[in-house]
DNA sequence: TTGCCGAATTAACATGGATTAGTAGCCCGA
DNA sequence: TCGGGCTACTAATCCATGTTAATTCGGCAA
């Protein structure tokens, strides 16, 4: 276990995330803060975890901001999301003991950890919990889609704008963002690998985003001015990242 | 339940599969066949399931050829990914009950469903089964990741060469396609929307493939000449298709 | 302070793939 | 049998984005 008030205060946004959706019980709530040992921080540019790693435990990211990419043999990098706090760094752990991707720091990041026994046995015995991580997978998944779409079907500047928006939201719900303002602990050359554009062009399209007087950045400060037009841009809705939410709370005994 | 000759006959693409990981017992098995129900056919075009249906229920794809798709307001789709049979139209519903995309049938395609209650109980009652859940699911986002690599790293032609020896591989596994022989009954258009390219250039990229002897086409027949040159231009790694399967098999008990 | 190094920025140029605009083949229904 | 509507296929042109290369900026260590 961690230090006890320290621990509150750092796990507060995956805790929040945790409790976004299903309301977990005070005692669910300490169950899991319970569990979480190990914490350790990286430094920006260290893996978390290796592609073919075997995972031992659940990893959680506690503060900072990490990614999981595939690197091609060739060296080309694309980064498959981006977690930020309150993220898993590998819930597949749960069933499969080996990563078929990487995870890496891009900020100062610390992580805690749950044992595989220690997850199965909370998985076991607290239906809510459980539910609260299907629900956690099944929104990567989501966001996993909607990536895709977004490098596929969109062009430079829709791409962007529309990344803005997601990790704007992203991170106001675990508190890290207010008023537009968000901090992104990541070069431009990290969001070219995510969104499959160069890092030439993202500077352009940044720039471009500035010009129109939707975004303001400040080396890893971004300020967004007008979020609902910066969404039209971008072609984001925020529907899926909330994945059946408003259908889940209605009944959250039925399972 | 489905006519037991016939049903046996049509799901075997379906038991192939979900075998294939876990071995499952032949209780589970008919468990899991006598469980199929409303069994129906759908037209090439028709959507089997729309983005915001009410799930009621798990349909697998026993024979045909589907697709999952996101649209944008614009009319753009993508392709996320496409349904073999053996693939889950639905698996998410054991948690949401709403899907963030649609599933579209693109031969006539034939599935069978599983109620949500049936599937409950099969899933409480038997781990084994549970287990091949579990990793279809993790087989999916395994490839869609990789998809993500395809279309934001990956040039036309490597696109094309990887997504068709994916599509062999999967299609060889439930015994649909061998000696690099396999149908795809897909337009080119559609190959397009899978891979953020425009029909017109995977016209002249199928070309090129063929002009390079590594592919013969003839309408919705592919013939792959030379796989492994295939896998190589398309910096293509069948590793993602088997998700910890190495590691799963040899402690089929441990959950 | 100086020097170094990674990141941001910009400009010039190159190109892969989109777009547009067709033709041709094929299936299917009238 | 004909005609309509997809789909495959091709060529010409355009443009969004990549590439290369150079400059600037800021932080950090000596």
């Amino acid at each position: 276990m961690l230090g006890d008030l320290t621990s509150d205060f750092i796990a507060a946004p995956f805790m929040r995330r945790l409790n976004a959706l299903v309301g977990l019980s005070d005692d669910d709530k300490s169950a899991i803060l319970d569990s979480l040992t190990d914490a350790r921080t990286a430094r920006p540019r260290a893996d978390l975890l290796r592609a073919d790693d075997v995972i031992d435990g659940l990893s959680v990211v506690l503060e900072g901001f990490a990614c999981r990419y595939k690197l091609l043999p060739d060296g080309r990098r694309q980064i498959v999301a981006f977690l930020v706090p309150g993220d898993f760094c590998d819930l597949r752990v749960l069933v499969v003991e080996r990563a078929d991707h990487a995870v890496a720091a891009l900020a100062p990041t610390t992580t805690a950890s749950i044992t595989r026994d220690r997850l199965l046995s909370l998985v076991n015995t607290r239906p809510r919990l459980s539910r609260a991580l299907w629900w956690s997978t099944l929104v990567e998944d989501a966001i996993l889609r909607e990536w895709l779409v977004n490098v596929g079907q969109r062009a430079a500047i829709e791409r962007v704008s529309h990344l803005l928006c997601e990790l704007y939201l992203r991170l106001e719900a675990v508190g890290l963002a207010a008023d537009g303002r968000l901090e992104l602990p990541v070069t431009q050359s990290e969001l070219g690998d995510a969104l499959g554009l160069s890092t030439v062009h993202i500077n352009r399209t940044l720039r471009e985003l500035r010009g129109q007087g939707l975004l303001e950045t400040n080396g890893k400060s971004y300020f967004i001015r007008d979020l609902a037009r910066l969404a039209r841009v971008g072609i984001f809705s925020p529907d899926y990242l909330r994945v059946g939410r408003d259908l889940l709370e209605p009944r959250p005994d039925r399972y």
